[in-house]
DNA sequence: GTACTTGCAAATACTTTGCAGAGTT
DNA sequence: AACTCTGCAAAGTATTTGCAAGTAC
């Protein structure tokens, strides 16, 4: 039997619980059940890239190649009116099909984006938000937060390059 | 003698201590002293409104009435590259003139950003930070919180078109 | 059949840039 | 004098929109 990576079949069941029921989800919010609508979706939902409407465009083309970037801004946005896509603020905006609550952690040396699970950071979020609506008197229904730093990846990158062993502050 | 509200008071001496240095601010970081560059960093920090590029445009032309929006633009960015001014993302950028550590809440009725001192959220903010960085091997250095709701004004205003008390879950 | 969607192309909104002259150090 | 900065206008980029034809319900 074929053995599959931990990683990858927690990816797989992450990407079938998101997109499950998608024609329902469409339907329920109003929204006609079209054809480049639903690969939108499907595309965003089956990334964890972030991607640009743009990135977004480009994967729909690979299975509906006539559908224009327009169209494709379009369903983005009626997506994100509805809540079944969320979009990220920037210069260039990107799109998150993982409609949950969640943070992210921008690498400031690669750009890329990565989920921070809702639930790491839930708890002491909620703490935080009730103890600034009680300080300052604001209604707090929602924030958002953004972690920067580097990813794993550029940090395994930078310390190989100094030497086997983990740099220290000073010899 | 003149009695000066507490709330004027403290707003003054914030802008005060803001504004100070000015000149040596800019040459310190090798920024030429230009008439425009000037006003254009007296007046982002002047306000706490966080306005975008065309409003900053808007106030110093009072000043300056020559002065144009490539202008405007070209110095709003090497403000921000120099850590003068800091940038909110968005959909159109806006600017802040407080340049220390803060975050930021946007009432979701009016508009208004208001600035939540970093103070009230730094230590359960860099716990945070820790956890998750420890829990993904994240290398975080810092990071953004955005709160969202509505804001004392907007909120007094719907409970006053409710009745003169307190609205309550039920009657 | 009616109302919503799409592709296409033109339009919009915001920001950046080329250039010659003016200003700063 | 050397180099930076500015105004003006033109050019980019990213995103939105008008319209006639097409599609879902």
């Amino acid at each position: 039997m074929t053995i599959i990576p931990k990683k990858a079949q927690d990816r797989a069941r992450a990407t079938t619980a998101r997109r499950g029921g998608m024609a329902e989800a469409l339907r329920d919010r109003g929204l006609r059940r079209t054809q480049p609508r639903e690969v939108v979706l499907d595309v965003v939902r089956g990334t964890d890239s972030h991607p640009t409407a743009e990135q977004v465009h480009g994967m729909v083309r690979r299975r509906l190649p006539r559908v224009s970037l327009g169209t494709v801004y379009r369903n983005l946005r009626r997506l994100v009116e509805t809540g079944l896509v969320k979009e990220l603020p920037g210069p260039h905006a990107r799109f998150d099909g993982n409609a949950t609550d969640h943070h992210h952690f921008t690498c400031t040396e690669c750009g890329r984006i990565v989920d921070v699970a809702g639930a790491l950071a839930d708890a002491p979020a909620r703490a935080l938000a009730a103890r600034i609506a009680s300080l300052t008197g604001l209604g707090i229904t929602h924030q958002r937060i953004e972690f920067y730093g580097r990813c794993g990846p550029c940090r395994t990158r930078t310390a190989r390059r100094r030497g086997a062993r983990r740099p220290r502050r000073s010899p």
